[in-house]
RNA sequence: GCGCCCGUAGCUCAGGGGAUAGAGCGCUUGCCUCCGGAGCAAGAAGUCGUAGGUUCGAAUCCUACCGGGCGCGCCA
């Protein structure tokens, strides 16, 4: 459906030379002028005449429909006011048809998607900063959901390395022996401390650092104890981890394991490949390494990358091959990885040793840091604000307002609500701003309730609700034509229609964070309209009737963008 | 040093070739006998980092510089 549609086939008729697409449409900028605004200078270009001539015999020569009732040049612009009962009608019903798909493009029916994210290293509990991965990735996959795609959410728990080999060592160091089967003789909120404390060790015990190698060796040779070790404190970890990211909302459907891509037969391909092309050596100590200026890589810096320790255990990077690899033969028609803008080089390098072997890469989605006042949060030293921390705040506070608000709940009800609007004000702070850039985090600022936040639109929504429970019944068929006569109504129409154009960029973007904005900008719209045109008290039943159902479209529209964003709408709040 | 990202109001952020650059927070002022004040309306506040260039038109594209973030061979 689009809306102007008749006015561009009006156009085109008298142009034939024009595309549709040149035709481009923005609401005026001021009401005086009209109601819909066509920038003709695409258009002009492909007639091959100046942009205000061109406007000027538009506006002369074009015969419009019943859509348009006045036509307006302003120098390379031509304004239309037009009929808006008809066109906001047409909005409307659009919008109550398509329900909770309403803003989808369906461009991923039929489609596959593999989209991994959140990844943390499963050594403590999670930080806001690693959260932005989790809630970026969610987010996405709420969104490839709404568009179509039968999306499978993959998580790579890093069972490996050095650090969990020190974790390892430290619990059984200060708790005795323990393996898979035997729990663990600590709690999950314990870890934190324990990986502080055995990374600092490390840093100056040198017999410590090379016992945890040691380790890391052992497990690679696939010795069962040490694997069931491993296993033992990694599945502590991921557990907790997992039940934190729960709480918002974040769920995954596929849990691989690094340590289940050591040694994998699917490598030797890959490096015989890189053979080939002579772009794979063991260096003087004896590592294996892959030389990627071989294979198109132009700088010094990141020339070389080390799959293989001279020891024979391999690197991240190596796992991590055979592990794509994995996941490109799930053969998804998309397939999508969410990482930290730290991992630009390494993804460049991955994929670049892959396309040389003939395999593909997935398409990365990079998000800048979310730093502290004091510098970036490090769960190395323990400097960091712990997701859950975060969460039982936000829910706090969020507690406390509902109690005065919904002080005739049951206790149950209400703290369900207080839970999604802590869940809404934390997301929506991360998910609105732009991945690229970074983030200063502010415990006041993403907290807070009022102004640009979660909170407010879901509280735009829970206003709507209010209002239609006192209005009563809608009619089951929204009528063709709706009474629109003032320019806040209108204007709400138009953003309400502009959900498509918005969510059509958000997917080809791969960012959400566009989204957030338009909620804002819809709600800020709706309580403007709200203040302005009374719904139950307009002159006419008629006027009743339309505001009603521009109510309930709102709330629809709302409500699909924040659940694109993991955010819960509430009837009451 | 090289590469990628960012620089817009006091602060946090939108806008990413087109009409007078927009929100929120904070500040000033109105609005609850009125559908929910987690709200609305209005005001003050900007050389869009700097300097060039491309264009009919640049916050937006290009180049250089400045400032910040990230990365650059046996961490993951």
């Amino acid at each position: 459906m689009n809306l102007f549609d008749p006015i561009s086939a009006a156009i085109r008729a008298q142009f034939p030379e024009v595309e549709t697409d040149d035709l481009v449409y923005a609401p005026a900028p001021k009401p005086e002028l009209g109601d819909v605004a066509l920038r003709t200078f695409v258009a002009a270009k492909r007639v091959g005449l100046a942009a205000p001539q061109f406007a000027a015999r538009i506006a002369k020569e074009v015969s419009f429909g019943p859509e348009v009732a006045e036509v307006t040049v302003s120098g390379p612009y031509v304004n239309f006011r037009v009929d808006r009962g008809r066109l906001g009608g047409r909005v409307i019903k659009h919008i109550i048809e398509e329900g909770a798909s309403f803003g989808s493009g369906r461009t991923g029916v039929n489609r596959r998607a593999l989209i991994e994210h959140t990844s943390i290293n499963p050594n403590a509990s999670p930080h806001v900063g690693r959260a932005r991965n989790a809630m970026i990735g969610d987010s996405l996959t709420r969104l490839l959901g709404f568009e179509g795609y039968d999306v499978s959410v993959h998580y790579y728990v890093n069972d490996m390395g050095r650090q969990i080999g020190l974790l390892v060592l430290s619990i059984e160091e200060r708790f005795g022996h323990f393996d898979e089967h035997t729990p663990l003789p600590i709690s999950f909120e314990d870890v934190l401390q324990i990986y502080v404390d055995a990374n600092r060790r490390a840093e100056e015990d040198e017999a410590f650092a090379a016992k945890g190698y040691g380790l890391l060796a052992k497990m690679e040779t696939g010795d069962p104890e040490t694997k069931a070790k491993f296993h033992a404190v990694t599945n502590l970890c991921l557990n907790g981890q997992i039940l934190v990211l729960a709480r918002l909302g974040i769920n995954y459907d596929v849990f691989d394991r690094e340590s289940d891509f050591i040694r994998d037969p699917r490598l030797d391909a890959v490096v015989a490949a890189l053979a080939e092309l002579d772009a794979v050596f063991t260096d003087e100590q004896g590592r294996l390494v892959v030389d990627l200026a071989k294979i198109g890589h132009t700088a010094d810096e990141g020339r070389y990358f080390v799959l293989m320790r001279a020891n024979g255990s391999s690197m991240y990077g190596y796992r991590d091959l055979a592990y794509t690899l994995h996941k490109m033969e799930q053969g998804a028609d998309l397939n999508l990885i969410v990482l930290g803008e730290d991992h630009k080089l390494y993804a460049q390098q991955q994929r670049m040793i892959l396309e040389a072997a003939g395999f593909t890469a997935p398409e990365s989605v990079y998000y800048a840091y979310i730093v502290l006042k004091e510098g970036k949060m490090s769960t190395r030293q323990g400097k960091v604000v712990l997701l859950s921390e975060f969460l039982d705040e936000a829910i706090r506070r969020a507690a406390v307002k509902v109690e005065e608000q919904c002080a005739d709940l049951p206790e149950a009800d209400r703290d369900i609500i207080a839970s999604r609007v802590a869940v809404a004000a934390v997301r929506f702070a991360i998910l609105r701003v732009n991945p690229n850039k970074n983030v200063v985090f502010d415990w006041e600022s993403s907290l807070s309730f009022t102004g640009d936040t979660g909170p407010y639109v879901q509280y735009s929504c829970a206003r709507i609700c209010s209002l239609l429970r006192k209005y009563g019944e809608l009619p089951a068929e929204p009528p063709e034509e709706l009474v629109i006569e003032t320019d806040c109504e209108w204007a709400l129409c138009m953003k309400l229609i502009a959900f498509r154009e918005v969510i059509a960029s958000a997917v080809q973007q791969r960012n959400t964070a566009p989204v957030a904005q338009y909620a804002l900008e819809t709600a800020r719209q709706f309580n403007s309209f709200y203040h302005e045109c009374p719904v139950m008290d307009a002159p006419t039943e008629a006027q009743q009737v339309s505001r009603a159902l521009l109510c309930a479209a709102t709330r629809q529209t709302l409500s699909n963008a924040l659940a694109l964003l993991g955010i819960e709408v509430v009837d009451r709040m």
